[in-house]
DNA sequence: TTTAAAAAAGGGTTTTTCCCTGTTTTCTAT
DNA sequence: ATAGAAAACAGGGAAAAACCCTTTTTTAAA
């Protein structure tokens, strides 16, 4: 491996652990090396300007604390359109991957595919400028015609709410925690039990462990 | 790095490129090496079979599909005892923690921690034979002292409404299904408000599932 | 700039939940 | 058998949840 022609690539993530083990995988492919990695948006834009040197490719984690995945892609469309983002998350939401891609990032990867899709991605990256997954290009065509009984999509205010229901918040709580009116919140609560088919509180806060929007 | 000197590891995590990071991560670290990665509980039974060599160490993550943590912790210490195992998740949750490390597990580690802990707790799984972070020593005082405090015991019936209580009936449904009058349904709901210290129905039903007495 | 859709509020009613206070029944131990 | 304790039952009233229908505000699109 030729030091000249290898091509720079940084990663964004809070977790540490999977980091640094990521930096030796990409440092395992050919052509490809590690420059440092990120803890978070913020920390991204004080390293891009102590180093001297930018990198190609960032990959961007989604959920980090301080400054996330969304703040810091916005940022980087604004000020470094000339380095590419592959988001690479544990989030296979879709409203989560058309935000990113809408924003500017180039591909959208989730953290359990095979190594060789990464190194694959990364290559693509730079010779087409973007790489795109079946994962992804499936996603983007079922929520042009998303009419099917499958699971519902939720707004993001709604998932919110959701996670304040499986609580013992009243709904007056949950609405001044969400700087809402308690009638908004009244709002989401009949849209989502109509979408839910449920009939009671209780019947939501089942379906939101059950599906994993909160945990107890 | 000598070979015959350095001990075998073995990754069991379903997000394959953390795996194979981590993988090049542990390799990286003086007389560590990865025998190879399981994606399931399933995958490593076949696997401990097919390989001759054991290994020392298994690094087990908990959410897998076909056979989780907790199965494969289960099997392991009925099947492979001198297999150490750490634990590497994700959860925090004191909980999974106390259950895992009572199935027989060596240590209980984030994802996020910093890779210098994971090789110290590698190392010293093998010296002392356990790791435990200041996390989990916490964790394990807390259940202790909270131990003392709670635990509150439960009639029958209580149990019985309890379970129905986790579900979309209203407390009348619920008499008519328990052939009791509902205002006797409103005396067992008080009384569980107050020993169990909850302020209302949701409460209610989170204490239950957290403590498996229902299950969805 | 008009239009349409989505988000946020409001008004008002019924049902359920919650909480306090009791009475009656059942069981159990002396 | 009978007092004491627990379990079952119950009334009244306040609060919260659920329901339905309408209106304003914001946002995006044509």
């Amino acid at each position: 491996m030729n030091k000249t022609t290898s091509h720079n690539i940084v990663i964004v993530d809070d977790h540490s652990l999977f980091a640094s083990s990521l930096e030796k995988l990409v440092n395992s492919f050919n052509n490809f090396n590690v420059l440092y990695h990120a803890k978070n948006g913020r920390d991204l834009q004080q390293k891009l300007k102590d180093y001297s040197e930018l990198p190609e490719i960032i990959l961007l984690d989604l959920n980090m604390p301080v400054m996330d995945g969304f703040e810091t892609m916005e940022w980087l469309h604004e000020n470094h359109k000339e380095i590419k983002v592959l988001v690479l998350t544990m989030e296979d939401d879709e409203r989560k991957i058309l935000k990113m891609l809408s924003n500017g990032a180039k591909g959208y990867l989730l953290k359990d595919i095979h190594p060789d899709k990464l190194n694959e991605a990364l290559v693509q990256t730079l010779e087409k400028g973007y790489y795109h997954s079946e994962k992804v290009a499936e996603s983007l065509l079922h929520s042009l015609h998303s009419n099917d009984t499958e699971k519902p999509t939720f707004k993001e205010r709604e998932i919110d709410f959701m996670k304040l229901a499986c609580s013992e918040m009243t709904y007056k709580e949950i609405a001044d925690k969400m700087n809402l009116s308690p009638k908004t919140i009244d709002g989401y609560r009949q849209d989502l039990f109509n979408k839910l088919d449920v009939k009671n509180r209780v019947g939501l806060v089942i379906y939101a462990l059950k599906n994993d929007i909160s945990k107890i």
